[in-house]
DNA sequence: AGATAGGAGATTTAGACAGCATGTC
DNA sequence: CTAAATCTCCTATCT
């Protein structure tokens, strides 16, 4: 039923959210994009009217998070001094953290979200406040599953405080309003699709069930997915024999399987890839890479990109228009130390490609030492959006050391290992040395370093007044500890 | 000259899972 | 079923 509250502004959130915090309730207030969050929570922070010690300290704290606060860090920090806060996977963890924490403790009021906090069992809210029910997609607007919508409802009430939770929905017309009413209120959500008819999960399926020795021989293969879900929505039987046989044709001509008499066995190398999770497309790729390695001028950017260039990373950072040339020229420059070359124009990976490059460059600043507020401006990459790229890259890489041990490559392994751990803590080569110490990461590696402890041996020599001023007395005490002193 | 309002047109758009071996500021 | 908020750039108008 249509609901009321005092109409403070020309803003029904804004509205709804202060007659929250005017009953002494919570609420969180869902929407679809992350700037829309981070719009609204700063639209309700200049209303809410609220002032306390703990929540100034919170803001405080997360706006300390980083080693240089970005520009969303103080975003963040002004809405959380009014009890408001915005969430999404762009924010660091540890202010995602804090924002959770200090939302169940009751400290703030209401978060404007994304559908992070949709599914946290853990999330209850006196309200649950829908204002977007229609999300952007690759066929543009449309509206969210029922199962989304449930979720999200669901986050409504407390059991431990409440007796009832609402969820309220932000409809603009008669029209909108009728249409939520019938089709998230009184509908049923909507059939599950099988994933198994992706191609790129139909290939990481079978080779890993023929790995694992569940299926072998051709029979068992057919038999196994004619029992699946996906024949059972698919119905066309000879079809996906066809699909099968096609990818099965291509794991075999990749070196991921063999066929023996009446079936296929997992090879080697297949075994390791279905071991890494890997797609067998992307393991090809780097198989594909290293085999060119030979000869080249390889450089960390040679091990970003080829890890940027596969379906694995996506969703990509994509080239802006007016970035095509900055992105183009700083190519030419790296061209000659990669392993995959720019597919012709008129091929549809062609702007992908480099939404890789570009991807791999901002992965290359960040080994550069670049900090978060610079991810953000140069890339409009946040802090939690980079942590989820530099841990992917992570895993990837780890993915190209395997194969590249497999393949007893032994040259490159060590450079692989290197820019890896230059990945993971965003460092020039020059730290690596003092990054291996416990307790030592990006900054106060470098705080050393410009001081001119440059590895092990300069911490022994240096004095241990001279490392307290530098990184603190009890972390100065552990690195000496580390260095057998 | 400088401020400001307004219009046309461009730009942008959710989340989270995989391996491995432990620990940033 | 297939949008909408926001940003950028430009121009007209006002002080």
């Amino acid at each position: 039923m249509p609901v009321k509250v005092p109409e403070k502004t020309a803003d029904q959130v804004v509205n709804l959210a202060c007659d929250t915090i005017a009953k002494k309730k919570q609420a969180l207030v869902f929407v679809n994009s992350k700037r829309s969050a981070e719009k609204v929570a700063e639209d309700i922070g200049k209303k809410t009217g609220v002032e306390e010690v703990r929540l100034k300290e919170l803001a405080r704290e997360i706006e300390g998070v980083l080693a240089r606060p970005t520009r969303q860090c103080e975003r963040l920090a002004k809405c959380v001094k009014g009890g408001v806060a915005f969430h999404h996977s762009g924010l660091a963890p540890k202010q995602r953290e804090l924002v959770e924490d200090a939302f169940r403790a009751g400290a703030i009021r209401i978060i404007a979200c994304t559908p992070t906090l949709a599914a946290g069992l853990d999330m209850p809210a006196f309200r649950a406040v829908i204002r977007d029910v229609k999300r952007f997609t690759q066929r543009g607007m449309q509206h969210i599953p029922v199962l989304e919508f449930l979720q999200m409802a669901g986050r409504a009430g407390r059991p431990k405080y409440d007796s009832v939770g609402e969820v309220i929905v932000v409809a603009q017309t008669q029209t909108d309003q009728e249409f939520v009413e019938e089709h998230y209120l009184r509908g049923s959500p909507e059939d599950i699709l099988s994933k198994l008819a992706v191609e790129p999960v139909l290939r990481m399926y079978l080779l890993s069930l023929i790995n694992s020795r569940i299926i072998g021989p051709r029979e068992s293969i057919v038999d196994f997915f004619g029992r699946s879900f996906w024949a059972f929505q698919y119905k066309d039987l000879a079809r996906m024999q066809k699909i099968i046989d096609r990818v099965l044709n291509v794991l075999v001509e990749w070196g991921f399987l063999q066929e023996v008499k009446e079936g296929y066995r997992a090879t080697l190398m297949g075994k390791r890839v279905a071991e890494l999770y890997l797609d067998p497309l992307t393991a090809h790729g780097f198989i594909d890479a290293l085999r060119k390695s030979e000869g080249k001028k390889l450089r960390a950017f040679t091990w970003l990109h080829l890890v940027a260039n596969t379906l694995e990373m996506r969703p990509l950072l994509r080239v802006r228009q007016k970035e095509f040339e900055k992105v183009q020229e700083k190519y030419g420059l790296v061209e000659p130390n990669l392993l995959q070359h720019e597919p012709s124009m008129f091929e549809p990976e062609y702007e992908e490609f480099f939404d890789a490059v570009k991807t791999a460059m901002m992965l290359d600043d960040w080994i550069e030492e670049k900090d978060e507020e610079y991810m953000l401006e140069e890339y409009d990459c946040r802090p939690g959006e980079m942590r989820v790229k530099i841990d992917n890259a992570d895993w990837l890489l780890y993915g190209v050391h395997e194969i590249a041990a497999l393949l007893e490559m032994q040259p490159v392994l060590k450079e692989i290992t290197k820019a890896r751990l230059r990945l993971r803590y965003g460092v020039k080569e020059e730290l690596l040395p003092l990054i291996k110490l416990e307790g030592v990461g990006r900054v106060r590696a470098r705080k050393l370093f410009r001081a001119g402890i440059k590895d092990l041996g300069g911490i022994r020599s240096a004095s241990l007044e001279k490392l307290s001023g530098l990184v603190g007395e009890k972390v100065a005490m552990k690195l000496k500890e580390q260095v057998g002193q």
